[in-house]
RNA sequence: GGUCCCAUCGUCUAGCUUGGCCUAGGACGGCACCCUCUCAAGGUGCAGACACGGGUUCAAAUCCCGUUGGGACUACCA
């Protein structure tokens, strides 16, 4: 498998490239490099109501800055829209989907009748049966999802997870307003993509049984997966704005080293028996899925700010001058006074190092 | 509620696959002391964990079952 590995890092823009997001991609980035396979971007813009292209930009800084440099792509879903219609379509005509009429209302009514109930939530498949062939007014197509059997992950971090059929939902897979569903792109573009491993948030198993018979149904072989486990904060909720900064470009404003943050990363879900530190060159010759931890981890600022320390006092002094420029030129200095004969800040550098944990701070 | 995942110091983790080398190791943080004009940095040391209960076994942090506790998903979001 090594030399054909392909993988990728799937974010949706509808906000700034987050911590989890920038380990997400660390570990496909890594996998891809250790096994000299392809890292490939992929933008997942189908939600246009809340995808923009600001949260673009500011994903691919983020990529940029961090040194997660990918082989192919930004592909956008939105470019893709008519293939993945082709390909619901070509379900339908095989009697593998079929047209639902109920509207987001009625879903919804009926779901919280159901939640009253105390009985399941999934769609109760009424329109299954009507056999609608061209609707008239707004429907979505849904797939026709197995009701017998089990489907199986052989996840390569979690091990074997098996899914009775019977609690999968007739998802739907075009919108009434013709856009594909995330779980029906995924599918249609990691086939195609022939993406070989799928490393993504464990907050996507419960998706994973779902996406399988897809793939199965449209006649492709299923990739291979690979859950991480979540990234906490202190309270051990989902890591979010309420728990500081979750932004990557927010710790490089704060005066973070790519390289430190990168390296706190790796370290969290991963290890590679005691050592903490590592040069991006050890990473990848070190990385391996099967070192990766099962269970969520707690992001902790204080280890991640003496790592910057660390790589603050050990990086070339050129090389930190260089990222204090434009910290020193928002603070009014002009770059012609700080590049010296002497050396200029570079020469100070050295002194100021032993005390500061930030680049703001020095 | 249903489905699924997880469980070693406060936190990140080693060890778990292939039980014995574990009186459970390292790192961050904490505390103490040393160094120092001060604060950092550095050095040395200390405290600190196998969630609980049952098995299996000569032997369990490691294997099995249960309990408890966390978490994720349960959308015409991704």
């Amino acid at each position: 498998m090594s030399e054909n590995v392909r993988v990728r890092f799937a974010p949706s823009p509808t906000g700034y490239l987050h911590i989890g997001g920038v380990r997400t991609a660390l570990f496909n980035w890594l996998f891809a490099r250790h096994h000299g396979g392809k890292f490939i971007l992929r933008i997942e813009d189908t939600d246009r109501d809340r995808s923009t292209d600001e949260a673009i930009e500011a994903i691919l800084k983020g990529m940029r800055w961090t040194g997660l440099d990918w082989d192919e792509g930004p592909y956008r879903q939105t470019d893709r829209l008519d293939l993945y219609r082709e390909k619901a379509m070509g379900l339908f005509e095989q009697g593998k989907a079929y047209w639902c009429v109920c509207t987001p209302e009625e879903l919804e009514a009926r779901r919280k009748e159901a939640q009253a109930k105390g009985e399941s939530l999934k769609y109760d498949g009424r329109c299954r049966e009507r056999g609608i062939t061209s609707p008239t007014g707004p429907a979505a197509l849904r797939f026709l999802s197995p009701q017998d059997g089990q489907t199986v992950i052989d996840d390569l971090i979690k091990g074997r997870i098996v899914f009775e059929n019977a609690v999968l939902d007739d998802l739907i897979i075009l919108r009434s307003n013709g856009y594909a569903t995330y779980n029906f792109s995924v599918v249609i573009d990691d086939a195609l993509m022939d993406i070989t491993h799928v490393i993504r948030g464990d907050d996507h198993v419960n998706n994973t049984p779902r996406q399988i018979p897809l793939f199965e149904a449209l006649g492709y072989r299923p990739p291979q997966f690979a859950h991480l486990p979540m990234i906490l904060g202190a309270d051990k909720s989902r890591l979010s704005k309420r728990h500081g900064a979750t932004s990557v470009l927010a710790y490089q404003e704060m005066g973070y080293l790519s390289e430190a943050l990168v390296n706190y990363l790796v370290r969290l879900g991963w290890s590679h028996g005691d050592q903490e530190k590592f040069t991006t060159q050890e990473m990848i010759e070190k990385f391996s899925l099967d070192h990766v931890q099962s269970s969520a981890a707690v992001f902790n600022p204080e280890k991640l700010l003496w790592l910057n320390a660390e790589y603050i006092k050990q990086s070339d002094p050129k090389h930190v001058a260089q990222l204090l420029m434009p910290f020193l030129e928002q603070h009014g200095y002009q770059r012609e006074g700080l590049i010296q004969p002497q050396g200029g800040i570079e020469a100070v550098v050295p002194h100021l190092r032993e005390r500061a944990k930030t680049l703001v701070e020095m």
